[in-house]
RNA sequence: GGGCGGUUAGCUCAGUCGGUUAGAGCGCCUCCUUUACACGGAGGAGGUCACAGGUUCGAGUCCUGUACCGCCCA
């Protein structure tokens, strides 16, 4: 009948598709024939850890910008997707490390030439890897503009962001405490830190103050004699007990009258000997352990703002591994958690430990190894980002650009007023060096956009470039601009394609990177990078956990395999269906697979429709009822979808088509259309040509949620009832003109005469199941369908094929005598009477009957006890109208039962 | 400690000006291999919308509080 598969098989389609939309140069703006004048829609995709792999977040992400893409171009914009991946220096760097590892190699057996040189190897082939997969996803993004972070002009739009910055005094260098990861070597900024709560203790120590009984150590650091004869002490507790050989200080609170008399004396510090001074310091919690602390300026955040209060030496007992050093004495090489325990096994031989107290606190994890931070005072470039988080305040205020769902504009104010100094450099090799230099002739300082070979103070050749490399988030942070020619302000796609239009992507990534993209754009072209932030939220599994790549069931989870099971279609209308923005979802394989069904369920229709065509020419004669109610819905649709669509409601416009597709137009219209579609005497052209308009037009509004499976229909259907735009025919769905509501195809009363046969027609479906009636048995029926009489008999061929009756044993008239022994189904003022002989049986009929009355006595006294009240009053009138009317059709379909049951006395 | 979100049918979720008898998919029960579809069709059961107050003619929806779960920030 059609040369279409048996079931909708998405390998057949998607690959082929995908190559011919990409071949004909759907995916870029130039080729998308369009008039000159259309307006533009722009979307860059955020760009994926070009070594990493794709999750179902990436998933979302892609459907959900490839559905606005989509719909945007359909509607006529002139539409660019770009497409790109990052460079992700810590995390590539630590991949390329371990790899290198696996040979007994270290990146500095290699050196920075050679190494880079390894991880560009790496991401040649990470890249083809990433790539193929959102190739899988469909996404319709325009891959000959594909950009990466370290590509030549993105790397001189990051220099000329850096050189700007310096330049504006933005960017500074200078020794704070930051977070140090001893794994990966470098800082990380604020962010790149996450807290975990650990079990650990709380460690009550004491340091001897010398005085008249004591002046030092008398013996041997752990020999146990080191305290011998110390009379005065201070307590104190703390969770690390091997900073205790960074101290420089003990502080109290100045009104902490158990330590006030030792402030302004000295602790010997154990261990050292360091005498360390006692201060008074209103940061002290005084409720915390004894209320004295130790201080540690160079390893702690707290400690460090003490020391700078009260001029304490700040020392670094470690090295950037992560080992004690030099200065640690007598644990000099040991791991810092080797120390701990040696540390306080000799305070404990020393007698020095108090006590030991289990305790809870957060501590601060690398979010790319894992690894514990070291809160450490290291020289490093920052952002000064206060005055850049002001304006990315107030394109939010003033609604220049739109954070959807709004309540994460508060997440965001939060965010700015309280932003902190960002801390851009990092200690790799992987990324954008820093384009600063230092002349070792007269140390002079500078940042320049060319790579000089002298010193432009005094000439000399003796200079040298920064070691380290831009943060990740800093070239990504550019993104929007850099990757349409920037810092070229006169790049065609700049000036075309900039502001864009919407930043897709999930909240977590609110801060690192939309934040800093805003930032960046305000500062460096003085505009919000996008008019609309659009946040999806997290995806975990069914059971509501987190998706990791060591569950035992992750691959189940893996976007290529859910694809490979369920076709690309389905997983994307799952996703871009399934949530609401700004909320988690749990995915649940079982949606994926309904999606499935759905897809095969609109092929199934897209068969019949096309197995049919050679029955007639698709020609619209007299619409029938069933015709002018199918196209009032789809109208009626239609409108309702692009108003979702407009205003970011895409979850519900999905939900919107399918059950139009699936609930009316598959279960009623094709139905209804068999009448005439089976009967050679009938007009077979009209509901031919209304099943291709109706399909056409929904696959339309179905594309943007399920690109494959609604074009390789639409390219089934015969060119005459394909939209066409302005400028003539389209040679594919993906850029044909995305449907308008026709108000005049809109009718109400086709719309209730339907809904009221569709009742009567349910409602004789119920009886016959309740009575058994066999499945296919045509049965006698006498319709008493006041009003309704005229449509009924106008369609009575459509109630008989419908409802399973008998043609010859069918009366449809305005009033008449119920027949004996029948059962009854009242819609309204009409009522069906089924004389089923021997079936009925009456006892069975009059309980049914009266459980509908009652059921319904129930809402009509609801409504009138409503009615009564001062709702009548109060509400408004055509509320009130409304209500009155169902009161209304209630009360004639009570008297309607009352009567039947009358009847069967 | 501050902030935010969630709590709706057995499970996964919709429900965006407060207004019919609160919806879907899956699962469940009954029936059906009827020439588009068993990845299906017909019929059916199933919910005090977490709890307690309040505002309102009317609350799943707005306000206050509580409980539990989760997230973010400090």
């Amino acid at each position: 009948m059609t040369d279409l598969s048996k079931t909708y098989n998405p390998k057949e389609h998607e690959d082929r598709l995908y190559a011919w939309w990409e071949s004909q140069g759907y995916f870029k703006p130039e080729t998308q024939a369009l008039p000159p004048d259309s307006p533009r829609f722009c979307i860059t995709m955020p760009p994926p850890n070009v070594t990493g792999i794709l999750h179902l977040g990436h998933a979302m992400t892609a459907a959900l910008e490839d559905l606005m893409a989509r719909y945007y171009r359909m509607r006529g914009c002139e539409t660019l997707y770009l497409p790109g991946s990052d460079h992700a220096g810590i995390a590539t760097q630590n991949v390329v490390e371990r790899e290198l590892g696996k040979e007994g190699l270290t990146r500095h057996d290699l050196g920075r030439a050679a190494f880079i040189e390894k991880a560009w190897e790496w991401k040649g082939k990470t890249h083809a890897r990433i790539t193929n997969q959102h190739r899988q996803l469909g996404i319709s993004c325009d891959w000959e503009r594909e950009r990466f972070t370290l590509d030549e002009n993105l790397s001189r739009a990051v220099r000329t962001a850096f050189v700007t910055l310096y330049e504006r005094g933005l960017i500074t260098r200078g020794p704070y405490m930051v977070n140090w990861c001893p794994r990966c070597e470098s800082a990380i900024s604020d962010l790149e830190v996450e807290p975990q709560v650990h079990d650990s203790h709380l460690w009550h120590v004491r340091y001897p103050i010398r005085n008249a009984d004591w002046d030092g150590p008398r013996g041997e650091w752990g020999s146990g004699a080191w305290a011998e004869g110390a009379t005065e002490f201070i307590v104190m507790a703390t969770t690390r007990p091997e900073t205790i050989l960074g101290d420089s200080g003990v502080a109290v609170h100045p009104t902490d009258a158990r330590w006030g008399r030792l402030v302004g004396r000295s602790a010997v510090l154990p261990a050292l000997g360091r005498e360390i001074p006692i201060v008074a310091d209103e940061a002290v919690l005084p409720e915390f352990g004894t209320g004295a602390v130790k201080v540690t300026p160079a390893h702690d955040p707290t400690d460090y703002e003490i020391g700078m209060r009260h001029n304490l030496a700040q020392i670094d007992v470690m090295t950037p591994t992560g080992l004690m050093n030099e200065a640690a004495g007598p644990y000099a090489g040991l791991e810092r958690y080797a120390c701990r325990k040696a540390i306080v096994a000799d305070f404990e031989r020393e007698g020095l430990l108090v006590k030991v107290e289990p305790y809870q606190h957060s501590v601060g994890h690398c979010q790319r190894c894992d690894t514990i931070i070291e809160p450490r005072i290291s020289t490093q470039w920052f952002v000064k980002t206060a005055p850049l988080a002001e304006k990315a305040m107030e394109v939010v205020r003033n609604g220049t650009m739109r954070i959807i769902p709004d309540r994460f504009e508060k997440v965001w104010f939060h965010w700015m007023e309280n932003i902190r100094d960002w801390c851009i450099s990092r200690q790799l090799w992987w990324g954008h060096r820093i384009p600063v230099w230092y002349c070792d002739a007269c140390g002079h300082q500078w940042s320049a956009l060319e790579d000089p070979t002298t010193c432009p103070k005094c000439g000399s050749a003796s200079i040298r470039q920064d070691e380290d490399v831009l943060d990740t988030w800093f070239s990504s942070g550019l993104w929007p601009f850099s990757t349409l020619g920037w810092p070229d302000t006169a790049a065609p796609d700049l000036q075309r394609f900039f502001p864009t239009d919407v930043r897709e992507t999930g909240y977590d990534i609110l801060f690192f990177w939309v934040a800093r993209e805003t930032m960046l754009s305000l500062a460096l072209l003085g505009q919000a990078p996008y008019t609309t932030v659009y946040l999806h939220g997290l995806i975990r599994n069914e059971r509501g956990e987190k998706i990791s790549k060591s569950m035992p069931d992750a691959w189940k989870y893996d976007p290529l395999y859910i694809i490979e099971e369920y076709g690309t279609d389905a997983l994307r209308y799952t996703l871009a269906t399934s949530s609401t923005p700004g909320n988690d979802m749990n995915l649940d394989m079982r949606r994926i697979e309904g999606a499935r069904n759905f897809a095969n369920k609109l092929w199934q229709a897209g068969r019949f429709i096309l197995g049919n065509l050679e029955k007639a020419e698709p020609r619209l004669g007299e619409l029938l009822l069933e015709d002018r109610w199918i196209l009032s819905r789809l109208n009626r649709l239609t409108g309702e979808v692009s108003e979702l669509m407009e205003t970011f409601q895409y979850g519900e416009a999905g939900r919107r088509v399918r059950d139009f597709l699936w609930d009316e137009f598959c279960d009623w219209y094709i139905e209804a259309a068999k009448v005439r579609l089976y009967d050679d005497a009938a007009d077979q052209g009209t509901p031919l040509a209304v099943l291709l308009t109706v399909l056409e037009q929904a696959l339309r509004l179905l594309h943007p949620f399920m690109p494959y499976v609604t074009e390789a229909l639409w390219q089934a259907l015969p060119a005459s009832v394909k939209a066409e735009t302005a400028h003539g025919a389209v040679p594919a769905l993906i850029v044909a003109p995305w449907p308008l509501a026709e108000a005049a195809l809109l009718d109400d009363a086709a719309e209730a005469q339907m809904g009221a046969l569709m009742e009567l027609v349910r409602g004789i479906r119920n009886v016959r199941a309740e009575y058994n009636v066999e499945p296919g048995k045509r049965i006698p029926a006498t319709f008493a369908a006041g009003e309704l009489a005229p449509v009924l008999q106008a369609r009575r061929p459509m109630l008989e094929l419908l409802a399973r009756l008998d043609g010859a044993a069918l009366t449809i008239t305005a009033q008449t005598e119920a027949p004996a022994q029948s059962a009854a189904v009242v819609v309204g003022d009409a009522a069906a009477y089924l004389p089923l002989a021997g079936l009925v049986d009456l006892d069975a009929e009059r309980t049914r009957l009266q459980k509908a009355l009652v059921q319904l006595e129930g809402h009509i006294q609801g409504s009138r006890a409503k009615l009564a009240g001062p709702f009548a009053q109060k509400a408004p009138a055509e509320v009130v109208e409304g209500a009155r009317q169902r009161l209304a059709e209630m009360e004639t379909e009570a008297a309607q039962l009352r009567e039947q049951l009358a009847r069967l006395g």
